[in-house]
DNA sequence: ATGTGC
């Protein structure tokens, strides 16, 4: 392990204020043995790093999906009070919105007799890779509605039903987002590509639910054992990317005017309450809105495809539920005994609500937030709720998913997509994606186990494991 | 992640 490190509980480790100079509060991470030897010493020096930073609540936190990233770490949460705290790009992501979504389909194993024919048809409806184009053709104000209201636009656009809206998180439709902190060249790239899927990590999965770990809340959710179900994992396009750079430039700017004294130029922040940080947040609001109302246009695309091939109903097919993995939210914690209106960062984690909390629909109240941990190509996924302990702990929050330990680059080097490709195929999964390059970059062997990383959450209690899905066929970007 | 990068 890392010098300088203190290791506090069988899964815990603080980086102790001290690791690096000005550090306000320690770090805390969350790691299992098997998991330490693919700790980065980068993500340990951001995660102090961000420990710097003015307003910052408790510990700077990082989820054992931790990894190397722009100024945070991915995997991290750090909360900032609202009125001595501020807001950073970097805490946040590119992607701004990078989420995952879960369906449920009446079908079992032995209903996908066509799963080629189903994959392609997919392929054909959900326009995926870099650069992707859809066919709807927004107009401007199509576009700020859709980055004002997010699901619920794409709903009442057609796309959708008023279940689905409610089986998102934060209703998928920040309230705050502000379509003027949104630069027309992130317009322009938001327009074409809304209703796409994008590249990378992101990917769209056949999987059937293979293990049900917690009975009652699947039940709860909707699950059951041998049941296909779908999910979507993608974000904001080229439009939270445009305007995670336009911000980047003005809040570096902001880091002189108010000055704040940074370890590093890609912590970029300004105050929560100054112009800068409020123009920021509004035009991040405006991107996760976006974003959620993309994986409504494409969940739209697959009812459409699964009606058409399986001979079911649109209707039939069911939002378990959406998360957001990279978002700043304003929410109410207890710090110290007291109810305390916080910024709560959250990059390449989930938010995990406990039973009861706000926010958490209706129908789950009693279970706690539906939790979606997608695993990496070829293996499998998660379904967990959240707890009081996430409450209690990390500002509501838990994993997101494997974490990289092969670059792109790397990974391009020593893995062909094309071996990748068959040894699936072996195992009975099907992969369609534009080109093999894309298959070696989110080759399995590139990630973390995702299992390692969800037990790991599982035996701290900051979330608990629901349902395990493998999956049959996917679709890569 | 991204109309991909020193």
């Amino acid at each position: 392990m890392i010098n300088g490190l203190k290791r506090t509980g069988d899964l815990e480790w603080e980086v102790p204020i001290g690791f690096i100079e000005g550090m306000r509060v320690p770090g805390r991470f969350f790691l299992s043995e098997n998991l330490t030897a693919t700790l980065e010493e980068g993500a340990v020096t951001q995660l102090a790093n961000v420990a710097t930073m003015p307003g910052i609540i408790r510990h700077s936190l990082a989820m054992p999906d931790i990894h190397w990233g722009y100024g945070f770490p991915i995997g991290g949460v750090a909360a900032f009070d609202y009125d001595t705290g501020v807001i950073s790009p970097g805490g946040v992501g590119f992607d701004i919105n990078c989420g995952v979504r879960l369906l449920t389909t009446p079908l079992t194993i032995n209903d996908i007799t066509k799963k080629k024919e189903i994959l392609d048809q997919l392929y054909d409806a959900v326009p995926v890779g870099v650069g992707a184009r859809s066919s709807l053709r927004l107009s401007p104000k199509q576009l700020d509605e859709m980055m004002i209201h997010g699901s619920t636009w794409a709903v009442e656009e057609g796309f959708g039903t008023k279940e689905d809206v409610a089986h998102c998180e934060e209703g998928g439709s920040m309230k705050g987002a502000d379509p003027s902190h949104v630069s027309q060249k992130a317009r322009s790239r938001g327009v074409p590509q809304s209703g796409t899927l994008g590249a990378g990590n992101h990917f769209l999965e056949i999987q059937v639910a293979s293990e049900i770990c917690d009975p009652e809340a699947a039940k709860v959710f909707g699950v059951e054992a041998g049941q296909i179900c779908i999910m979507v994992h993608c974000g904001s396009r080229g439009l939270g990317h445009q305007v995670c750079t336009d911000h980047l430039q003005i809040l570096e700017r902001a880091v002189d005017k108010y000055h704040i004294s940074l370890p590093d130029r890609q912590l970029a922040c300004a105050p929560l309450t100054s112009p800068e940080g409020r123009a920021y947040f509004g035009g991040m609001a405006a991107s996760a809105n976006y974003a959620w109302a993309n994986r409504q246009v494409i969940t739209h695309q697959i009812r459409n495809v699964l009606a058409k091939c399986c001979g079911i109903g649109y209707d039939d097919i069911k939002l378990v539920y959406d998360v957001a993995h990279n978002v700043a939210k304003i929410e109410e914690h207890v710090v110290d005994g007291k109810l305390t209106k916080v910024c709560v960062h959250r990059k390449g984690a989930t938010r995990a609500f406990g039973p009861g909390c706000p926010d958490v629909p209706h129908d789950y109240s009693k279970i706690g937030q539906p939790v979606i941990i997608p695993g990496s190509m070829g293996s499998s996924s998660y379904l967990l709720k959240g707890t009081d302990e996430a409450m209690m702990r990390t500002f509501g929050s838990t994993c997101h998913g494997a974490g990289r330990i092969l670059s792109r680059s790397q990974a391009k080097k020593t893995i062909k997509g094309s071996q990748v490709r068959e040894s699936l195929g072996r195992e009975g999964i099907m992969v369609k994606a534009p080109h093999d390059g894309a298959i070696a970059e989110e080759a399995p062997g590139a990630y973390k186990s995702s299992s390692e990383v969800v037990s790991v959450v599982d035996r701290l209690g900051i979330s608990r494991l629901v349902v395990r899905f493998e999956p049959l066929g996917v679709i890569k970007g």
